[in-house]
RNA sequence: GCCGAAGUGGCGGAACUGGCAGACGCAGCGGACUCAAAAUCCGCCGUGGGCAACCACUUGGGGGUUCGAGUCCCCCCUUCGGCACCA
């Protein structure tokens, strides 16, 4: 019989299923590992970036368990969304039946790949068992003033006709359908993640097991800047006007001040000869996409009438608007100091102000600037601070600005409150009930879950389909019993995911979101595999939602994910697989050609998990070839190996030698390290050297005792990998059970390592001989064996030797002049 | 512009903390088996020179540290990813 993947996969997966093998329960006698791979979005039908996060994932999970732990491997969906509400106004099916057929098709597509998934543990965020929790701990943080409600401009994408959250736009599009996003002044629901954002930020260095690039991506989003506020006396605005800065070193040579357009105070400080040029500039600015204000880099803007004093120096400063200067963050107000800031110098040379240089960083005069100098330097034309080294002047002017209750020392994030409103039908129904006479009240806990209704039409325009559902939006206000509205916005989904992976660990419990001792049990997550676009979104969220469960006494610790691992792009010739392009790779395909097996083996192989990896279909043949080999060499000493057998004494032989290295080699990668690639070519060439001794092969009971170890740690350590193949082997060598049960092969050093070594012998640099020496022997015989070399004498005829030097296990190199 | 990752044969990639660059595989070439093909097996396979043993060169480019650099340091080039008028 030749390998057949497909008999051989169909059968173990269904022994597989029978034996329950996946399903886990909490045994505290035993360590656990938490394997997750971030949940999937039921689009339709998996790809290939599905098969690559799952098949790592998978690998990790099998051999965990191999090596005796209890391991949680769970799989779910995140099934709210726009996509099943696009189809569903395209005239399709309900987003319910649209979703339910997705995930129906895309489970069994995971079957297929072998992937060992605890489908008990299943959880669908659409599932009001799940969503009730969402609108638990919405009400939860509701209590906590965690979540509040507020009038903003926020991102309004108009072709999904809903609000997206700042992390969602790219380059000024929606990230979904990347249409230009639009401004909009919308009451909205936030969650206030700004309330952690220090410790978000703080907790990245312990993050060890982190990509650098995910910390580096989170550290940048969250934007911590330190500076100070300035408060500027306005002429006509009662309040002083606030600014931020970063270099309040600057201020005797800021010669203006910059409001965003936006800024409250625009109107106010305008003077009624300005309010015409004023308001035109107010308009031009609304009238702007995102993206074209975010593109367009000219400085424009517009003079108020208005002046300012500047507290240090007491000058009058003229007050502008101008586009540069954006409302969300730091105070949406500058001062403007065109000397040392790029962008103030441009606004200053477009609308003649004058520029005055108080840093003096070497040779700077205004007259000659052709763009800003934002050195550091001494100071100068400074008042009291002229003179001093920049920084030092900047501390010592904080601390008048706070003495003098002008100012104080300050620290802004570019990171904002998440907004959560979406105007949306699919998706978790935000549990507020709005009355005239009390205002924003929580649905009762004991009402929750607040179903989202089926019966709902789908127009694809304006409102959402919830807004005019009478029978959802109409219900009586909790607290006064009189008339109320329910509020009909959805939550965004990266809610969902933000605690999913808690809910695995009892998904059924119906009284709180997790059960604390199963939790406890299982998570932190000890290894997280997902794409990296989600650095910024949902690896940012989970974090803040795990800081919020701690605040709620429901988890001990604040950080979600012990180790992450952000698999590479599958890209086909060179560019992004997908429709358009025509180069989509279906696995469904290619299982059907080489099987699940040589799908994952080809996979693992290309490159590192982290890497991007180019689909090559000659890889594919690759891995089937390497598992046809080594199934039809399992099959030919299947019945041999049964014969009897007894360990060698003496010497090691070295097939035996090379098994001890590569459980060694493969242990280490699974271990640490988990370039899986090389943990493959180290069992391919381990194949290799079977295939080597099996021509000289005596039969002796010695001889066969290698050979029946190489081959069982051979077909053991290829079943995180090729997991079919694999029992399919353990079974013919008369095997009972599932590899995956374990054991995992051990190795003894003192067997792997090798009693001879060949040094290279370098003279000056350059390799001139060969020495084969005990791996054990001092480094005076390694030397004297080294000189003695034929090939290295030559080089050393007729000169001394000024230097020796032995690297055990590796090289020798002498030094002749 | 700022931050991050990476540049190694025809290709994917290997090389642990500085120690024989190119493991393993793909493609290619030659051979065996076959009437033939596929499959399978064996051999060759960085570049240049030489019949040869051997010699020289080679990890994006240039400098440096070192007995020794793909690996460490400085400068530059290229590609990819993130952020981007962030005050």
């Amino acid at each position: 019989m030749s390998y057949d993947p497909h008999a051989i996969e169909t059968r173990f997966q269904s022994l597989w299923n029978e034996a329950g093998t996946a399903e886990v329960t909490e045994d505290p006698t035993r360590e656990k590992f938490y394997c997750l791979e971030m949940f999937m979005y039921p689009s339709g039908k998996i790809h290939m970036g599905h098969v690559r996060n799952y098949t790592i994932g998978d690998v990790v999970a099998r051999y965990q368990r191999m090596r005796g732990k209890n391991v949680l491997h769970p799989m779910g969906f995140d099934a709210f969304g726009l996509p099943a509400e696009n189809a569903a106004i395209k005239g399709g099916a309900h987003p319910k039946a649209w979703t339910e057929a997705n995930i129906g098709t895309m489970k069994q597509q995971l079957s297929r790949m072998g992937f060992l998934y605890d489908w008990s543990r299943e959880v669908r965020t659409c599932d009001p068992e799940y969503y009730r929790w969402n609108q638990w701990f919405f009400i939860r943080m509701f209590e906590k003033g965690l979540c509040y409600r507020a009038k903003r401009t926020v991102n309004w994408c108009p072709d999904c006709a809903t609000v997206l959250a700042n992390e969602q736009v790219e380059n000024g599009t929606c990230w979904r359908c990347h249409s230009l996003v639009a401004l909009k002044e919308m009451e909205q629901w936030f969650l206030r993640i700004t309330k952690y954002v220090q410790e978000l930020l703080d907790d990245l260095d312990g993050l060890s097991r982190w990509p650098p690039e995910v910390v580096a991506m989170q550290r940048n989003w969250i934007g911590r800047s330190e500076g100070a506020f300035v408060d500027f006396a306005a002429e006509g605005s009662a309040t002083p006007i606030r600014v931020f800065t970063t270099r309040l070193d600057t201020i005797y040579g800021a010669t203006f001040l910059v409001l965003a357009p936006e800024h409250p105070a625009a109107a106010e400080v305008t003077t009624p000869d300005r309010k015409a040029a004023v308001e035109a500039f107010r308009a031009k600015v609304r009238a702007q996409s995102t993206h074209d204000r975010s593109t367009s880099k000219e400085k424009e803007g517009v003079f108020t009438g208005a002046y300012a004093d500047n507290p240090f120096s007491g000058e009058r400063l003229p007050i502008y608007l101008a586009n540069f200067v954006l409302m969300d963050y730091g105070t949406g107000a500058i001062m403007s100091v065109p000397a040392h800031d790029q962008r103030d110098f441009e606004f200053a040379k477009a609308y003649g102000l004058p520029i005055r240089v108080v840093v003096q960083s070497g040779g700077v005069v205004e007259e000659s600037m052709t763009e800003a100098v934002p050195a550091d330097g001494v100071m100068e034309a400074s008042g009291p601070y002229t003179g001093l080294p920049n920084r030092e002047a900047s501390v010592l002017m904080a601390a008048k600005a706070r003495e003098e209750g002008f100012g104080e020392p300050t620290v802004t994030f570019r990171l904002k409150d998440w907004g959560i409103s979406r105007q949306r039908y699919w998706g978790t129904p935000i549990p507020m009930i709005h009355c005239p006479t009390c205002g924003v009240v929580p649905v009762p806990e004991d009402q929750l879950p607040v179903l989202l209704p089926e019966d709902v039409a789908f127009t694809g325009k304006g409102e959402s389909p919830l807004a005019s559902h009478q029978g959802f939006l109409n219900t009586p206000c909790p607290k006064c019993g009189g008339p109320g509205r329910r509020e009909t916005d959805t939550m965004d989904t990266f809610v969902d995911s933000s605690w999913y992976f808690f809910r695995y660990c009892s998904p059924k419990e119906e009284s709180v979101p997790f059960e604390g001792s199963a939790a406890k049990y299982w998570t932190p997550v000890d290894f997280y595999i997902g794409g990296i676009e989600h650095a910024t979104m949902h690896l940012i969220y989970c974090r803040f939602f795990t800081m919020v469960l701690r605040d709620l006494g429901l988890v001990p610790f604040a950080e979600p994910v012990d180790r992450l691992m952000c698999q590479g792009m599958v890209i086909k010739d060179g560019a992004k697989m997908s429709k358009s392009l025509g180069n989509l790779v279906e696995p469904d395909e290619m299982i059907e050609r080489y099987g699940a097996d040589a799908v994952r083996i080809n996979i693992l192989f290309l490159s590192p998990p982290w890497d991007q990896l180019d689909w090559k279909e000659s890889g594919a043949e690759g891995a089937f070839r390497f598992l046809n080999r080594v199934y039809a060499l399992v099959e030919e000493v299947a019945t041999d190996l049964k014969g009897p057998a007894e360990e060698p004494a003496g010497d090691v032989s070295p097939l035996r030698r090379k098994t001890h290295q590569t459980i060694a080699k493969v242990t280490a990668e699974l271990d640490q390290r988990l370039k899986i690639n090389t943990a493959i070519a180290s069992l391919m060439e381990l194949t290799n050297a079977i295939q080597a001794f099996l021509p000289a092969y005596g039969k002796t009971p010695a001889e066969r005792f290698v050979l029946r170890e190489a081959v069982g740690a051979l077909a053991a350590m290829l079943s995180p990998f090729a997991p079919h193949a694999a029992d399919a082997m353990w079974e013919m060598l008369g095997q009972i059970g599932f590899l995956v049960d374990g054991p995992w092969p051990r190795f003894d050093a003192a067997i792997a390592k090798e009693d001879e070594v060949t040094l290279a012998v370098q003279v000056n640099g350059k390799v001139r001989g060969q020495i084969t020496v005990p791996s054990d022997a001092d480094a005076a015989s390694v030397l004297a064996a080294a000189k003695d070399n034929e090939k290295v004498k030559a080089h050393l005829e007729g000169k001394n030797v000024v230097k020796e030097i032995v690297v055990p296990g590796r090289i020798v190199t002498l030094v002749v002049k």
